[in-house]
DNA sequence: GATAATACCTACCAAATTAATAGGAATTAT
DNA sequence: ATAATTCCTATTAATTTGGTAGGTATTATC
């Protein structure tokens, strides 16, 4: 039950290219790869992908690189972890767009849990947004500066 | 995001243990592995697992196999599938027996997403006990007699 | 118009994990 | 004694993940 590196990974780039959307400057890989300590190479093919799904716009040559799809609000976690890994779904058998139903689908008991691990999870995912994210940012930032001020001086 | 075939394989055998728990008679791994279509040989393997956790009490021998080493309103599906996944978690650094602390760990936004996707799956893992789904499996039963009568006759 | 910086695309590869097999020892009811 | 069972460890096969590689297309800048 673990999410792969794409879906860690590729927030971790959107909430990189949302804080630099304020200039409205695209990023490049390049670039946040550099900030974020991943491999140019594969975080190309996340990009393609968060691309795909219309999570970001593109813009090639010189002083290209990437800027937010949609406004930061307006884009969720699920959404950008769902546009990397799939859909999120802790088995196969409750998944919505499944290929093919389980034979023991019509008595299976634990499907019920399946199906509510399923919808709490995207939730959760779906609850917040890059914006919010941006916002707790800060105040992580302001109470690591309360906490220095404290044990400082 | 998905869980392995153990920790799937080990819920649907507790189920079956719970199923004969009434008549108190071990259930062997042969007789599980058959009504699951699962392989001996791999089910063993999770039999394993539960028993170390003391979710299980076993019988060697002839006649031998495995009961409920609790009552079944007394075993939740959190711990089967912790006992046979270990710690459910999105992902490493939020996980509570976690080997390493991330170097990001201070300022990274997106642990707080992680933090409550984990503990929203172990809520409802640790909602269900194995005497709930087994009441469950009774209502199913009773719906498809139903649905049945409906188009049969 | 040349150059450098960028995204785009497809294929491939290596490591890790998962799922399963296999062989045999120990125990116990009959 | 025998057959049925759990227990333990090692090995292997299959799948997935996490990446690398090579090359093309586009565009700003000089």
């Amino acid at each position: 039950m673990k999410l792969s590196t794409r879906g860690r990974y590729g927030l971790r780039a959107m909430l990189d290219i949302a804080r630099h959307t304020e200039k409205n400057e695209p990023v490049s890989i390049a670039a946040i790869a550099q900030h974020q300590d991943l491999s140019e190479r594969y975080l190309e093919q996340i990009m393609m992908s968060l691309k795909k799904a219309g999570l970001v716009y593109s813009s090639k040559g010189a002083k290209g690189g990437y800027t937010l799809g949609k406004k930061p609000e307006d884009i969720t976690v699920g959404e950008i972890i769902r546009a990397l890994e799939g859909e999120i779904s802790p088995v196969e058998c409750v998944s919505l767009q499944k290929s093919e139903e389980c034979i023991r689908a019509d008595f299976c008991v634990t499907r019920i849990i399946w199906r509510e691990v399923r919808d709490v999870i995207n939730q959760v995912l779906d609850k917040y947004s890059l914006a919010d994210l941006l916002k707790e940012e800060k105040n992580l930032q302001k109470e690591e500066n309360y906490a220095d001020g404290l044990s400082g001086s």
